[in-house]
DNA sequence: TATTGTTATACTCTATAACTATA
DNA sequence: TATAGTTATAGAGTATAACAATA
């Protein structure tokens, strides 16, 4: 066997493990929170907003489309977790947290982070050395 | 800050930057396939009926519900990818490819490696490490 | 009675296109 | 005329529940 087919192979073996190792992950976030009675998506956006964000950024870090995050600010309204406001450019809007929705962006965390595969199954060092090869494989140059 | 928030906070980064990944390779494969005419689940199939495969064994392969797999099969049965058979026990049905099959694998297999960050962006080396620590992260223990 | 696959249906997440308000 | 957000709609991918056939 080649050196390119091994790089072949290789690849497409890591890709299939990656991509189950996070839906392992999601898995593992999606029964977390259910307790918590927030969906999927809401408790992704609550933790990106970490302050006060304009809508069209937060969708960009989330790598949604813009039209995505209309609805899903409108649940997030709906039950107090969140509230938009406006500033100088009167087309841009922002989201903040409530008193409500910092409370529960920390319970998500902690819910989240408990028996996570991630930190029970790998010690510090792997969990460094994982991070630092997602970096490179996540950097967008 | 303590090291129990400390390992939440690393955990809640890295479970962030595990699914970016993910999502980025699903991206790039469903990219690379559209030339090839196929939808990404029948693809992810073809990969991963390397022998004839049971129907039910499959779809645990694949963590999908059997259920799905039925329309699936119709699919790449319609499409002459695969075959149907049964052998003594006629409640089993067992995938086979078909020689078109085995040629559309392998052409997936090329148009999935090519570009693949996981190829370019990382080297043998950290390809091996990312191998060992997310078959840590896999196992089933 | 337990297991395999099937059918019909429904749900979650996300994108696309056309629109409005503001700049 | 460009940009931010919105509306309505559609699509992919997958699960659930009830079922038929075989063991």
């Amino acid at each position: 066997m080649s050196t390119a087919d091994e790089l072949r192979s290789d690849t497409g073996r890591l890709s299939r493990m990656l991509v189950f190792t996070a839906d392992q992950t999601k898995s593992h976030f999606a029964r977390s929170i259910v307790p918590l009675g927030i969906s999927v998506p809401a408790a992704r956006a609550l933790l990106s907003i970490t302050s006060a964000t304009p809508m069209r950024e937060l969708a960009k870090n989330l790598a949604w489309d813009p039209s995505y995050l209309t609805g899903l600010a409108d649940e997030l309204e709906a039950s107090g977790l969140v509230v938009r406001t406006t500033g100088s450019d009167r087309r841009v809007k922002v989201l903040e947290l409530t008193a409500e929705g910092r409370a529960m962006r920390a319970r998500i965390g902690e819910a989240v982070a408990t028996g996570e595969p991630l930190s029970t199954r790998i010690d510090d060092t792997d969990r460094a050395t994982l991070a630092r090869i997602l970096t490179q494989l996540l950097a967008d140059d």
